[in-house]
DNA sequence: ATGTAAATGCAAAAAAATTGCATTTAGGAG
DNA sequence: CTCCTAAATGCAATTTTTTTGCATTTACAT
C-alpha cells in the first residue's frame, strides 16, 4: 500500500493506512468509517477522505439513496439486485464497443466509467 | 405536475412543487436546494426530499465528488468532460445489447440505469 | 541521525440535520 | 361547496455532524 501512496504522491501514515484499509475491504458510508476508525480523531478522517477523493484514490457511489466511499477502479461493474441487495460484479467489459461510437459520435476520449446496474437477481424474481 | 404527484400518491402542496421545481430543472445539491428554498422551512425541505426519494421519484447521483439530486428518469446516458465538466446527454441506448448478455449471463432482469461515464471532450482535447 | 514541512489530536465553534408539538392545509366525503 | 380529518408545515429547541485554529507529533528526505 506504501507503494499505492507513492504512486499517488500521498504520506503515508497509520491513520491513512487505516481508512484506506475500511474502505479497500468494501464500499464504506461515512457513518461506517467513523464508527471503525478506532482512535482516530474525526477530524483526521474527513482531512483524510478529502485527500483521498481529491487525489482519485477513492471516489463516491451510491447506492440505495446512501453515499459509499469505494476505491477507485476506474473501471467497475455492477448488477445490483434491488430486492435483496446483492452485487455482482460484471468481469466481462462491454464498454470497449461502445468507447468506439461515443468517440466517432462526439469526439470524447473516455478515461473511466463505474457502473450500477439495477435489476432483480434470478432468485427474487423465483420468490415473487 | 398534479398528474405525476398523483401518480405517485404523494399529496400536493406549493412546498412540493417548489422544491420539485428546483430539482427538475437540472440535477442541484442540497445547498442548491437549500438557497432556492424561498420561505420554505429546511425541516421541511429535508421531509420532502427523503419523501421523494423513497417515492423515487428523484435519485442521488455523484459528479465530481458531490451529491446531486436529480428527477428519475430510469433511464440515462451523459458523457461528463473531466476537464470542462460538460456534459452531454448519450440519445442512443446501448444498454439493450447488454441487457441480453448479462440477462444470460447472471439471470438477472434489468429494471433501471443511470450511468456518467468520464471522458474528455474534443475541445479540451485539442487544448491540451 | 536530524531538520522540516506536513499530519494529527484536541477543544471550541459553526453548520447541518432531526425532533416534538402547535398550527395550517389538501383533498375526500357528504 | 363546505366540512372534517389525516397529513403537512413551521417553529424552536436539540442533537449531530463538520470545520477550524493551534500546539504537538511524525514521516521521510537529506
Amino acid at each position: 500500500m506504501n507503494e499505492l501512496f507513492k504512486l499517488k504522491n500521498i504520506k503515508c501514515t497509520k491513520q491513512r493506512e487505516k481508512v484506506f484499509n475500511i474502505i479497500n475491504e468494501k464500499p464504506r458510508t461515512l457513518k461506517e468509517i467513523l464508527n471503525n476508525r478506532d482512535d482516530i480523531d474525526p477530524s483526521t478522517v474527513y482531512r483524510i477522505l478529502e485527500l483521498f477523493l481529491e487525489k482519485d484514490l477513492i471516489i463516491k457511489i451510491i447506492d440505495e439513496s446512501e453515499v459509499y466511499y469505494a476505491v477507485n477502479e476506474k473501471h467497475s461493474h455492477y448488477v445490483n439486485c434491488i430486492k435483496c441487495h446483492k452485487k455482482e460484479k460484471i468481469n466481462y467489459c462491454f464498454m470497449e464497443e461502445m468507447e468506439e461510437k461515443i468517440n466517432k459520435d462526439l469526439g470524447y476520449t473516455l478515461v473511466s466509467h463505474n457502473l450500477v446496474i439495477d435489476g432483480i437477481c434470478p432468485s427474487c424474481m423465483k420468490r415473487a
